[in-house]
DNA sequence: AGCACGCCGACT
DNA sequence: GTCGGCGTGCTC
């Protein structure tokens, strides 16, 4: 082993540029300690900038006179392992995002500044030297002191106040009785988990397709395997879960597992705690900076077991990586949607392939796109056709509401459903996906609508506040005594929001306690949970919401679910709402009939010959999916189809279709015959927070199509001058084109 | 993104 | 005579 160490570092440096950049190994450094993963100092463009070692090297391209020596190494050890590492920048040049940018996006807030770690652990307390070695009878008066010391003994590397304070209550006074003594000093102790293990408690026996299902996996542990979990809900996929994890912390490997949104599921990390044998962490966008950091540490060094998170999750580094679990796989968050824009179950897709270990996909309505890959062999497909306990599937009714006399968005008939439901003692679930009270204000004598001054878009009248919002840019103004045009006061509403269809329901059922669940009723930590708990008790017979209800919350004693609109997603503008609409119709009649009673959905429409609509309501999720997948084919769009959707946006329409021209004429030259180019368009909604919008759409057959194409067109496109003012961005698999 | 360098208007 | 406007060019 004595050939010369690489000379060059290439670095990733914090900047918006697409490329690495090549440095010299400082001469006073001990060059055995330069590797990948390290966070460097490094003189960039007149000033320093925080960067990270990615690569070793021989040679560079620069020429020799070009290249700087790094000015510091920031941290003691790699931040992250090579696998962690490669993944990023993957990541990076699959979206096509500058990879300094993306690795420090994808790194706790406090890494990304240019300072040296701050060292590990907490603040805490040890025995000194002489500590050690004193005699404890000499606290026979002092008993909190002896208290401490004795807990400390044992204890080389000390103990954190914080588990000093949960072990031994407040002894502030002891402790520094003990260090004017001499026996004790400050130091950092390590961290205790932030959620410790408790004595794992046993769940409930298998039924005969979990067991087949965890079988499986289990015999997959070890090499790269995707896995769809095809479960409806209600079937049990969070036990089979729980026994994958078991079974990975068997072999000594770390599971991560990505939800959707933890704060909408606070149930599933409670019972994750419980069952789990080892030591957990959570990680989210609710956390408090230094929280975040230290889960993540926890999930670095390898002393978490299981690391459940949301999206962002996907780029934590696990020394031990042996399982990952993608729940609710078809959810749109799992797609950022803005900066780096990427898709967190496609990345633990490619993560797992990294890591050689299984990655499973579990959802009651996958995506399309996942189906499509387990129908060409590439995923294998778990089913959990049967729900727990026996359950009856609920049945879905299609209700047409053409000519029918609506009241509080409510049809007759299911009006009366309603009321035989809840004089039977069930709960019913109102679902209607527009918040405030009504979407529309406007003065019945001039015709003046409430629009808002920056978007295309009408502001919504949020009657408790007594204010109209925009949804879309978040302008929000009081509510207008009179009409602002002509002065006149008869001010009305149109439309139909969950505000609105709460008080209109009070109406309708005096006396019945009644529950609204929407981003709004919910803004104040812990109210989400406590509304789902009395929801899951039975003490609220009626519940109204939007999307927020139809995520993962059991409620058995629904037996009735109305979809009060579900047309928005049949004829929206984006070739994927029908499949939304679906997978939102599936998710909420899972709420129903869950124990012995018989579960309804009723969906209210005006399209009740809508193909679609048929087959979901005949035979099912995955009918409805096998014709939209038809469908996709027919058309030549995803996933039969790879796109990429570039925006622009100015402060004037012509401005932002201009740059975008531009960049359609540069494609031109470059243009396989497998690539096409549509627009440039305005966007569906063209003018938002002030600003105009415009986009192109890249389609192309074959993802490395595309991926050669975007490379070369987007080096040409970053070399266009845009007018002062555009903002652009690309978004490779793009999920709404909006 | 910053921050340099570089050529043309209103000020002590 | 300067201080400063932001155009454009670069960052190993």
């Amino acid at each position: 082993m004595s050939q010369e160490r690489p000379a060059i570092l290439r670095v990733a440096v914090a900047a918006p540029l697409p490329r690495l950049f090549d440095y010299l190994r400082p001469a006073d450094c001990d060059p055995a300690r330069l590797c990948p993963g390290l966070r460097v100092r490094v003189p960039f463009g007149g000033r320093c900038r925080v960067g990270m070692i990615v690569a070793l090297a021989a040679h560079s391209d620069q020429p020799p006179e070009r290249l700087k020596p790094i000015a510091a190494v920031l941290d003691p050890q790699p931040l992250l392992g090579p696998s962690d590492l490669e993944l990023i920048l993957w990541t990076a040049a699959y979206y096509q995002y500058p990879p300094g940018d993306a690795l420090f996006t994808a790194l706790p807030a406090r890494l990304r500044r240019p300072e040296a770690l701050p060292e590990p652990g907490e603040p805490g307390w040890r025995l000194t030297a002489a500590g050690r070695v004193a005699d404890p009878s000499g606290l026979a008066r002092a008993p909190r002191q002896a208290q401490v010391a004795a807990l400390l003994a044992d204890q080389r590397e000390g103990r954190s106040a914080a588990e000093i304070r949960r072990r031994a209550g407040d002894c502030a006074h002891a402790l520094s009785a003990l260090e004017r003594r001499g026996w004790i000093e400050r130091c950092r102790a390590p961290a205790s988990p932030s959620l410790p293990a408790i004595q794992a408690a046993s769940g409930p026996t298998l039924n005969a397709d979990q067991t087949q299902a965890v079988a499986e996996v289990r015999a997959a542990l070890g090499g790269f395997r995707t896995f769809l979990l095809e479960g409806v809900t209600g079937s049990g996929k969070t036990e089979v879960y729980l026994h994958l994890i078991q079974a990975a912390i068997e072999s000594g490997r770390q599971t991560l597992m990505l939800v959707p949104e933890i704060g909408l599921t606070p149930q599933l990390a409670r019972r994750l705690v419980e069952r789990i044998p080892g030591p957990m962490v959570t990680l989210h966008s609710g956390l408090a900076a230094g929280e975040r950091e230290r889960a993540w540490r926890q999930a670095a060094d390898g002393g978490a077991v299981l690391v459940l998170g949301t999206r962002s999750a996907v780029f934590v580094p696990l020394p031990r990586l042996g399982l990952i679990l993608v729940d609710e796989e078809h959810d749109a968050s799992f797609k950022q949607q803005d900066g780096l824009r990427y898709s967190a179950r496609d990345l633990a897709v490619r993560r797992a392939q990294q890591a050689g270990c299984p990655v499973v996909l579990g959802s009651a309505t996958p995506s399309l796109e996942t189906l499509y890959n387990t129908r060409a062999g590439r995923y294998a497909r778990l089913a959990l056709p049967e729900r727990a306990g026996g359950a009856r599937p609920p049945e879905i009714a299609l209700l047409d509401v053409r000519a029918q006399p609506l009241r509080a968005g409510l049809s007759p008939v299911l009006v009366r459903l309603t009321e035989e439901q809840l004089a039977a003692g069930n709960q019913v679930l109102l679902f209607l996906n527009r918040r405030g009270f009504a979407p529309v204000l406007t003065c019945h004598a001039c015709g003046w609508v409430g629009d808002c001054p920056k978007c295309d878009a009408r502001l919504t009248l949020h009657l408790a506040e007594r204010r109209l919002w925009c949804h879309h840019c978040g302008l929000t103004r009081p509510l207008p005594a009179v009409c602002p045009d002509c002065g006149d006061g008869d001010l009305r509403t149109l439309g139909l929001g969950t505000e609105r269809l709460e008080t209109e329901l009070q109406g309708l059922f005096p006396g019945t306690p009644l529950a609204r669940v929407d981003r709004d009723s919910t803004r104040r930590k812990g109210s989400l949970e406590r509304i789902l708990a009395a929801a899951r008790r039975g003490e609220v017979p009626l519940l109204v919401g939007t999307q927020m209800l139809a995520k993962g919350h059991h409620f058995p004693g629904v037996t009735l679910v109305g979809l009060l609109d579900v047309d928005q997603g049949l004829y929206g503008a984006d070739f994927r709402s029908a499949e939304r609409m679906a997978q939102l119709v599936v998710q909420v009649a899972g709420r129903a009939g869950r124990a012995e009673r018989p579960g309804r959905v009723i969906l209210q429409t005006r399209h009740p010959d809508h193909p679609l609509l048929h087959t979901l309501r005949r035979s099912g999720y995955r009918a409805f999916a096998e014709a939209a997948l038809a469908e996709r084919e027919a058309a030549g769009l995803p996933p039969f189809a790879y796109q990429a959707l570039m925006r622009a946006e100015a402060r004037d329409p012509e401005t932002a279709t201009g740059f975008l021209r531009s960049a359609l004429d540069l494609a031109g030259a470059l243009l396989a015959t497998e690539v096409q180019l549509f627009g440039p368009v305005p966007a569906p909604m063209e003018r938002r927070a002030g600003r105009y919008r415009a986009q192109l759409l890249v389609q192309a057959s074959h993802r490395p199509m595309l991926q050669r194409f975007l490379g070369v067109w987007l080096e040409a496109v970053r070399g266009l001058r845009p007018a002062p003012g555009v903002r652009w961005s690309l978004d490779v698999d793009p999920l709404d084109l909006m």
